[in-house]
DNA sequence: TATTGTTATACTCTATAACTATA
DNA sequence: TATAGTTATAGAGTATAACAATA
């Protein structure tokens, strides 16, 4: 089998054994990432930060302030305000005043958005299991386990220099 | 300590363990990414595709053309010739005519771009140390060794549906 | 006819920064 | 003063499609 060109070629075979791990996992992530942006488009019309919103509003039935979608989604306040526009003109969300800070408002799904949603969702699982499926569950734990310790690591780098 | 919201906060409790896998791998991939992205960018004024170029050419001394590094950076043959063009009036590769296919030339790094490559590439690999280098070597090598069977798996894939 | 590379274009995604309203 | 969210803008990154030159 010839393998197929892509990012991780990019390692030298002096390379240190970290680059090539990132390298590998680059090239994964990459390539299951843009599967899943080109199915959402393709099937549902809609895109990667879109779905995500949304999952995270489906996990909080009393709803979300656009500041913690922010920091649940890791980019910026303003991104948050176009992406929730287009899904509140498209009836997805809607924002609710809240009564004490007049300033913030809720997020919630509609139900036509949770409708949408849970739709999006079944496909979206399946997708995904379809990739990692092919792993033993020993791998998938594995994997798990290490990118968690990952995770942390990077999470922590990521404090100090704040 | 407090855990930071992130990405994998959409994974909802009764959700599979292959949709919990797949949302840590994008998370940790996108902190790394950014982080290296930004760095790139603070402190070598560049960005991360064009780094990949130079990297891919790095390791093909005879030089390579726009389609081979299309295939490999696996993106579309329009963005080489704009990530070329950049890289051409900055004087770190240059495109040479192919005698025997008039079509196509071969794109090179300058003496210049070796050594501004070489620098980049150093600091890149301090990055990815101090990120990769807090897990045991025994960890990092299941990572490489796991993402080397689930990139089979996704690739695989990729040929069923072409 | 098919392929290589270029050009033109459009859209998504993101960050930054200035701003408004409220706390 | 500080915070929540909005607006405006700029740039990276990407794909698509029409095109020219060559095979």
């Amino acid at each position: 089998m010839i393998p197929m060109p892509d990012l991780e070629s990019r390692a030298a075979p002096d390379d240190h054994q970290d680059l090539r791990v990132w390298l590998r996992l680059l090239t994964c992530c990459n390539l299951i990432e843009s599967d899943v942006r080109s199915r959402l488009r393709n099937e549902f019309d809609t895109t990667l930060p879109r779905f995500d919103l949304m999952a995270q509003l489906q996990r909080a039935p009393a709803g979300m302030r656009m500041g913690e979608l922010s920091r649940h989604m890791m980019v910026t306040n303003g991104n948050i305000t176009g992406i929730t526009d287009q899904l509140e003109k498209e009836g997805l969300v809607v924002r609710t005043k809240i009564e004490t800070d007049r300033r913030s408002s809720l997020i919630q799904l509609t139900p036509l958005g949770r409708k949408s949603f849970a739709k999006m969702a079944r496909a979206h699982e399946t997708w995904i299991k379809n990739m990692f499926g092919a792993l033993p569950e020993s791998s998938r734990d594995a994997l798990f386990k290490v990118l968690g310790e990952l995770k942390l690591h990077v999470v922590a780098d990521r404090h100090d220099k704040a």
